[in-house]
DNA sequence: TATTTCTTTGACGTTTACGTCAAGTATAAC
DNA sequence: GTTATACTTGACGTAAACGTCAAAGAAATA
């Protein structure tokens, strides 16, 4: 059986709750990217079959995510991993967000490494005062 | 005149418009912190006057919104820089917060260092493509 | 054939983080 | 005295990012 399909990753699909699973989100955050032009499923009757290139998204969608990007934002950029089929125009156009959003990132990067720092010098305070109040340094 | 506040920085108080070109947020968002008991400026009158504390904890609740923290998680950390007047339970319990909240933002770090490798690569195949089709070198 | 199981499309609800009036007070300026 | 300015407290509105039904269709299974 399945005599065409050998080639095993590539051209695999995914039911909509295979692709809950692997990026732990819900069937409507599925259909809702999708609504927003994040992720292009395709169709097999009514239901829908997401491809290598969904994955790819939704990989770089929770990326986007968790630095704290909008949809729309990483909508935009989205683009940039898909650019084959666009016009020279409008790649120009997602390079030069590219070239934002990159420098962003590294200046977002810059300011977490400070925070971090921040951060650790105050939890040695509080580290401290506790140990002072007679905590017992095990708890910490 | 001003015979009495000659300490020149760390009395001073703002006003909400003081407040607001400080921080580049609106009245209402100050308020609305305040509400959400994120920041305690104390009143004249009926005015509110932002001290010294309320400056530090905007500081890092811009921080800590520009990592993507909630407003709620933000305001369970403030108290790691004002654990002076808690009780040491109260304290203990905030420190082993900051300690996951470090590692959570040292874990991103990790993470925004591979997505801005990942995005340069992007960028570079971007712009060898543009090139390819002719482009200035110039433009990009 | 009957019945689960999976999925679909609406449509309305919810939370977060504010924006936007409206109406009132209080102090300062003219 | 009144006008302007800064601020106040509601109260309602809004955008983003989903959650939560409800009704219905197809496919698999008993």
């Amino acid at each position: 059986m399945n005599m065409i399909s050998t080639k095993s990753n590539e051209d695999k699909v995914n039911t909509i709750t295979e692709m809950c699973k692997l990026f732990k989100v819900s069937a409507r955050t599925l259909r809702f990217y999708e609504s927003k032009e994040l992720l292009f499923p395709i169709r097999r009757g009514q239901h829908r079959l997401f491809t290598k290139s969904d994955r790819g998204r939704m990989k770089l969608i929770m990326q986007g995510k968790r630095f704290g990007f909008s949809l729309e934002e990483i909508r935009q950029l989205l683009n940039l991993y898909n650019f084959g089929d666009h016009r020279t125009r409008q790649i120009k156009q997602t390079y030069q967000l590219g070239l934002k959003r990159l420098s962003s990132m590294e200046q977002q990067k810059k300011e977490l490494g400070l925070a971090i720092k921040d951060l650790k010098t105050q939890l040695q305070l509080c580290k401290d005062l506790l140990l002072k109040r007679g905590a017992d340094s095990r708890d910490l």
